[in-house]
DNA sequence: TGTTAGATCGCCT
DNA sequence: GGCGATCTAACAT
């Protein structure tokens, strides 16, 4: 069976905010030309969060987060991975969803090629190793997520919701905006119970 | 199973 | 100059 047999198109509202966006996220599936997986794991940021990029306000890097909402944002992070975001609320708030994880569903060998690896659980497990198994790098930013290109599906399995801590931020610590689909085995790490 | 260092660059509430 | 919304390999336990 085909890995996209039962899925249709996912509706997502993205002018809803970022929390909310991340958490409806989970269990849809996310393909690049094709290639990608079913979301397990997100994180909320919003522009009066400490930890968020636009919590100072418009820049060059961050300028995409402050534009029309269901558009990408990816930053470079420490210097060499690539992180993607969607953004989210109306533009002009500086809000987005960061995606952290995916369970790989298609185009698993184009994957592994870019990645360098067999395993799959490590294909997608954190922004950095998501975007590069995506393809996913700087020239993507500020474009749409629009078929044919950017796909978001829904159906299949609903998936059970976990929150918690953010993870590799050192502000706003114990705002739970971290989400993931429970008992999943992609996660980039688990969720404390 | 866990801790550490190194890579590398945009931005500086 | 220093610090990240990170990842990997190398080392210790």
């Amino acid at each position: 069976m085909l890995p996209q047999e039962g899925l249709q198109p996912a509706e997502i509202d993205f002018q809803a905010p970022s929390a909310e966006v991340a958490r409806r996220l989970i269990g849809t599936t996310l393909l690049v030309d094709g290639v990608g997986g079913r979301i397990v794991e997100t994180e909320a940021y919003d522009q009066l969060d400490p930890a968020s990029h636009t919590y100072a306000g418009p820049t060059a890097r961050n300028a995409a987060m402050f534009g029309p909402p269901g558009h990408v944002y990816v930053y470079r992070s420490y210097g060499l991975h690539w992180c993607m975001n969607l953004v989210c609320r109306e533009a002009g708030h500086g809000a987005g969803v960061l995606l952290r994880a995916l369970e790989p569903t298609h185009g698993l060998d184009t994957m592994r090629a870019r990645r360098g690896l067999q395993d799959a659980r490590l294909l997608c497990a954190g922004p950095g190793r998501l975007a590069q198994a995506l393809g996913v790098d700087h020239g993507w930013n500020g474009r749409p997520v629009q078929a044919p290109t950017i796909v978001l599906l829904q159906g299949g399995v609903p998936a059970e919701v976990v929150a918690g801590p953010r993870i590799g931020i050192s502000k706003a610590v114990d705002t739970l905006w971290r989400f993931g689909e429970r008992g999943s085995r992609y996660l980039s790490r688990g969720f404390a119970r």
